[in-house]
DNA sequence: AGCACGCCGACT
DNA sequence: GTCGGCGTGCTC
């Protein structure tokens, strides 16, 4: 028996837990563990996973305190250096333990202390003749027939063996038949013939000047919708798979990924891509995860968590509708992948493309500096498409029914006579924004937050849209017994029973969260719109982004004004963005579209800089105002917000932090106020904010509340939030 | 964050 | 008598 030494090293850890410090242990084998390596480990009573920062031959500590971890399971490439970099950064800069940073870079199953069974080998299956295979499959064995129909492209074992439990049983039998065969080939030997594609002048500029880069480069791709931002993204893609490299693409919605993928996969139809969101199953996300970390994936498309897959050959970085809120995580770790997309671009040397047709003011501000090259699509790339007609319709005084102006229902009744589609726009889903009693002045009140119950009449309930708590429609006044309750304002819900009885003829859709919640409901009711199934269209928010409808040729935006006073200094940015979004909606082939805002305010300033759809203008004048405001991108804020059962409480604590941060060198406070929602889920929510004028102050400042956080006070929980983007 | 340990109220 | 409330403290 010839014994091998047996080599001890200490490992430093980082775990998911919330504490800054990391956790040693010890590690006997010949293998050394590397740096990035996933690690069972015992941490107390329990069994934790970790990432190893660090592997040295001595510790510091008393031998006795460290424990052996309890497996190295191999089971996913060590995190490169780069993900580690993107990730000490998160940590540093938004304030978050480095070890539930890393646990938000992993997908949920490789958080889990256990080994993730990979299924290995790398290699590609492909059937040489799918007609052939096909034959051989019952007709009544759908899933079979779908993975001898992905069989027509080489595919990797994992993404057959997500397709069904007996996959790779019945991958075998085909083997073994001779219709399949395997070839151990790696992913870069695939040929990928690359579909030429026109592009008109602008768009070819565009992409030389992002193919033409050599290392790091921020590009702000800012071009109107129709633009065609879509073809500088994939030929830029192009490009870097005809390099062997990777590309990264973020979106900001899994709505959208659908969509995309769609056209990404028409362009690249030997290209392997996947998919990253939230909407995949946690078995699909690991194992696209692990395609992207082996280099095997040619695309990575995905939502912002996708901003920090392991990418060894990535090439360049795509940031679609970069302005989009949904970059910025709104809990946990309060990143934003559009700004660490930047950072990895730099860290790796690549090119990174934002994209927008209405880029956020900070990103304008980049370009504006020079700090990001600005590109500019000055054209609608369709063939004679041009801009939609913007009109305003002022509500003062005016007649109305339902909350439509007379003028908006006649122009409505020409286009759905003329067999167009219109689409009603209202950013609030319910019947009614809220219940009142016409005789005491009561209104529905949620008892856990400080706001309005809405209205949801088809479901004869009232709901609050921020806690979840839901209630019986009340037959009568809480307070004064009255039974005449009204409800007052518009949702969506209510719009679509009016339109109902204004329009008896027409096909009416509603699309709000209420109505696709179901997976898979959204793509059915695009469908439905594509083929016609419906011509007058009421939805928020969710219709307005990137769906294409060709015979939709108005638009008609309700209750416009909201972003109007909003206590949030970003609201105008946000509304023009919004409503430029939906205007876009409109008539997008031959045919000019048509917009019409609903307003109370017709000669607010706001609706001339939008009539003139120059966005470019109007974020030069927003910037002059942030500027003189000292607003970001002027100045950097944070936020840190307590809450408690106990509103003193949650003052007291804030209180407290102010005084630690007193004397913090270049660093401005605020005097603790309340939350801009003062109570919500049974908590009474205050705020401070802090700022300066570079990050640097800040960043080191806050460093001094951290442990203050850490520690947990019983009763008050606070938050950290860098470069919030509401206040 | 979990999870254990620990010390005081209403129940088989 | 003990089941269980959540305060406090620890995790290499």
């Amino acid at each position: 028996m010839t014994g091998i030494l047996k080599n001890s090293c200490y490992l430093t850890v980082a775990l998911d837990v919330p504490l800054t410090r990391f956790f040693e242990y010890s590690f006997t084998s010949e293998i050394v563990p590397m740096v990035g390596d996933r690690v069972i480990v015992p941490f107390g009573p329990r069994s934790l996973a970790g990432v190893v920062l660090g592997v040295s031959s001595a510790t510091q500590l008393d031998r006795s305190k460290i424990r052996e971890i309890t497996a190295l399971p191999n089971d996913m490439p060590p995190l490169p250096a780069d993900v580690l970099a993107l990730s000490r950064f998160c940590a540093e800069y938004y304030g978050h333990p480095l070890g539930q940073v890393l646990a938000t870079a992993l997908p949920v199953a490789l958080r889990q202390a256990k080994v993730f069974i990979s299924p290995e080998p790398s290699g590609v299956y492909q059937a040489s003749d799918v007609g052939l295979l096909l034959a051989n499959i019952s007709a009544r064995a759908p899933l079979q027939r779908r993975l001898a129909e992905m069989l027509a492209l080489p595919m990797a074992r994992a993404e057959l063996a997500a397709v069904s439990p007996s996959a790779m049983k019945w991958l075998k039998t085909w083997l073994e038949a001779g219709w399949v065969s395997f070839t151990a080939a790696l992913p870069d030997a695939i040929p990928l013939p690359l579909a030429a594609a026109l592009a008109n002048k602008d768009q070819q500029a565009a992409i030389d000047q992002i193919v033409d880069t050599a290392g790091f480069a921020a590009f702000l791709l800012f071009g109107i919708t129709g633009s065609g931002k879509t073809e500088v993204y994939l030929q830029a893609i192009a490009h870097c798979l005809a390099q062997s490299c990777q590309a990264l693409v973020l979106v900001p919605e899994i709505n959208l990924t659908p969509q995309l993928e769609a056209r990404f996969r028409a362009r690249f139809p030997t290209a392997r891509i996947v998919a990253l969101h939230s909407g995949l199953s946690d078995k699909e996300r690991v194992v696209n995860w692990l395609s992207a970390s082996r280099g095997e994936a040619h695309i990575v498309l995905g939502t912002r968590l996708a901003v920090f897959t392991p990418m060894p050959r990535l090439g360049v970085i795509v940031v679609d509708e970069e302005h989009d809120g949904s970059f910025k995580q709104q809990e946990g770790l309060r990143y934003s992948a559009r700004d660490a997309a930047v950072y990895r671009a730099h860290q790796r040397q690549v090119p990174v493309v934002l994209g927008s047709a209405t880029p956020a003011l900070e990103t304008w501000h980049n370009a504006r500096q020079g700090r990001y090259r600005l590109i500019t699509l000055q054209h609608r790339a369709v063939g004679g498409a041009m801009p939609p007609k913007i009109e305003i319709i002022p509500m003062h005084r005016a007649k109305t029914v339902e909350g439509l102006h007379q003028a908006t229902l006649n122009i409505m009744r020409d286009h759905l006579a003329s067999g167009q589609q219109v689409l009603v726009f209202i950013n609030r889903r319910g019947y009614a924004p809220v219940l009142s009693c016409g005789e005491c002045g009561w209104l529905g009140e949620c008892k856990r937050c400080s706001a309005k119950l809405v209205l949801h009449l088809k479901e004869r309930r009232l709901r609050c849209h921020h806690c979840g708590y839901e209630e019986q429609i009340p037959a009568a006044c809480p307070d004064c017994g009255n039974q005449d309750l009204r409800p007052l304002g518009q949702g969506t819900q209510r719009v679509e029973a009016a339109l109902e009885g204004l329009f008896p003829d027409a096909k009416i859709l509603r699309i709000d969260r209420d109505n696709t919640r179901r997976k898979g409901s959204l793509q059915e009711m695009l469908r439905q719109v594509s083929a016609g199934e419906a011509n007058l269209l009421v939805g928020t928010q969710m219709m307005a982004k990137g769906h294409d409808f060709p015979s939709l040729n108005l638009v008609v935006v309700l209750n416009a004004d909201a972003g109007l006073f909003s206590v949030d200094f970003r609201g105008e940015e946000r509304m023009y963005a919004q409503l430029l979004q939906v205007a876009g909606r409109a008539g997008r082939a031959g045919t000019q579209g048509r917009v019409l805002i609903q307003t109370g305010y017709h000669d607010h300033p706001f609706y001339s800089q939008l009539l003139a759809q120059d966005y470019a203008a109007f974020a030069d004048s927003q910037l002059d105002e942030r500027r003189s405001m000292q607003l970001p991108p002027f100045a950097v804020y944070a936020l840190l917000r307590a809450e408690a059962e106990d509103g003193a409480l949650a003052k007291a604590f804030l209180v407290e932090l102010q005084s630690v941060l007193a004397d913090a060198p270049s660093v401005q406070m605020f005097e603790p106020i309340v939350a801009s929602m003062q109570r919500k889920a049974g908590m009474e929510r205050w705020q401070l904010l802090v700022m300066s004028d570079t990050r640097h102050p800040l960043v080191n400042a806050l460093k001094r509340v951290m442990p203050m956080l850490e520690t947990r006070n019983n009763k008050v929980r606070c938050i950290l939030d860098v470069d919030p983007i509401e206040l």
